[in-house]
DNA sequence: TTGACCCAAATCGTATACACTTATACAATA
DNA sequence: TATTGTATAAGTGTATACGATTTGGGTCAA
């Protein structure tokens, strides 16, 4: 055969997860907005049970926090948190990529490659985190470390909103990302395992950095 | 000041959840199994609806995968996944001991001491895997990364029953196990950050090799 | 004024009921 | 016999209904 896998049509709760996912990434939700069961049920004009199922979800994603009835709130981030979360991510991320690096085939390249082109034309910066991490994924997705994959992911969609909060965008770092996403790209491509986690460093250093210079500016709580 | 914080009680979907996730440790629900709504609901005599959630969190802790429309079934590990998970471990936790040595007070130290102690005479591993869990991290908390420290949790659990399934507190890597806690404790006291990170690295290979030794003979599927 | 107490509205958590999907057994057909 | 179609049962997903908990006043006594 070789018919792809067919996706199974998403449940409801499914589908609430992400407009919600979707609405705090991009910042209709703010931090502390606290999330109303009945009122989000009549929103999406269902009930309250799969309100509650996507706020469970969202919980252990880390953009909600439930307190026992008391309703839910959209979690806030502190400098502290975002500084962490870029911590773990470049543990993780360099771990995969040397795992990640011999398995990859020159077909996983050029795709990742084809995403680099996608990113070049895209402006929009939501649109834009989606793409930086399909990116990445496509690196280090012939590690074959699933479980990692997930966790990863899961903390770049939690960082994701900084970036778009922080109006990073504007500071010349998009650019500045994609020109190490083209490095990384060429070090893969040479096998350069220690080369490649050296600049993943750096690639993730950077973020905070620019936002460390930023705090006296910013209200940064 | 210095109070603990006093837990909420718990909502009927936790109780289910610990009790589900318990079960599934300690060996009961092996991995296969399929896990019925209204069966699971009779049997705690609850409805659906908390049951539902119980294993929607269970789902994303690992332990159970969820397939729409057709049920929640309890997952299979396999040995590459129990050796994923060691590897993210041996990152993640040298990340948090490196970043919580220089912080850890005596008081933690000596906590960290006293749960080696009733590590010292417990005999049932499932009170034993606990036990772990309480002693690393008592030593990695003074960090202050709580983000990390719950995605190491949830790492732990998940690997907890396949320690109790290989039978590996027979093969005198318990014993093995806590002289290392020991070590590991000492340096600590040391503040010696690279000792640490390389016992760590050795404890947390401990248990991949043991079973590696054993993959001939047992169906590690 | 302050604090204890109580009540009502808002909101959460769960049980019951039902629609819809999937799996199974069996009959129909070639 | 092997395959296809259909009825039935099992099980999931969601809506509605209701009891339980929290919250925000408002009253009253100290």
């Amino acid at each position: 055969m070789g018919f792809g896998t067919l996706k199974p049509p998403k449940t409801t709760a499914e589908q609430i997860a992400d407009a919600l996912r979707a609405a705090i990434l991009h910042g209709t939700l703010q931090s502390g907005q606290p999330l109303r069961q009945d009122e989000i049920a009549r929103e999406f004009d269902v009930s309250k049970i799969p309100v509650r199922e996507a706020l469970s979800r969202l919980e252990v994603e880390g953009l909600v926090e439930i307190r026992h009835n008391r309703g839910a709130v959209v979690t806030h981030l502190s400098f502290r948190e975002v500084d962490e979360i870029y911590a773990i991510r470049i543990a993780l991320e360099t771990l995969v990529i040397k795992r990640a690096i011999p398995a990859q085939m020159p077909a996983d390249l050029h795709q990742a490659q084809l995403i680099l082109g996608e990113i070049d034309v895209e402006n929009n910066l939501e649109r834009w985190a989606e793409l930086n991490w399909k990116f990445h994924s496509a690196l280090y997705r012939p590690s074959g470390m699933n479980i990692l994959l997930k966790t990863v992911e899961g903390l770049h969609t939690n960082v994701a909103r900084f970036l778009q909060l922080s109006q990073l965008g504007d500071l010349g770092y998009l650019a500045k990302s994609q020109d190490e996403h083209y490095q990384l790209l060429e070090l893969c491509r040479r096998k350069d395992v220690d080369g490649a986690c050296v600049l993943l460093q750096k690639h993730l250093s950077g973020p905070v950095s620019y936002l460390a210079d930023l705090m006296p500016i910013t209200d940064w709580t």
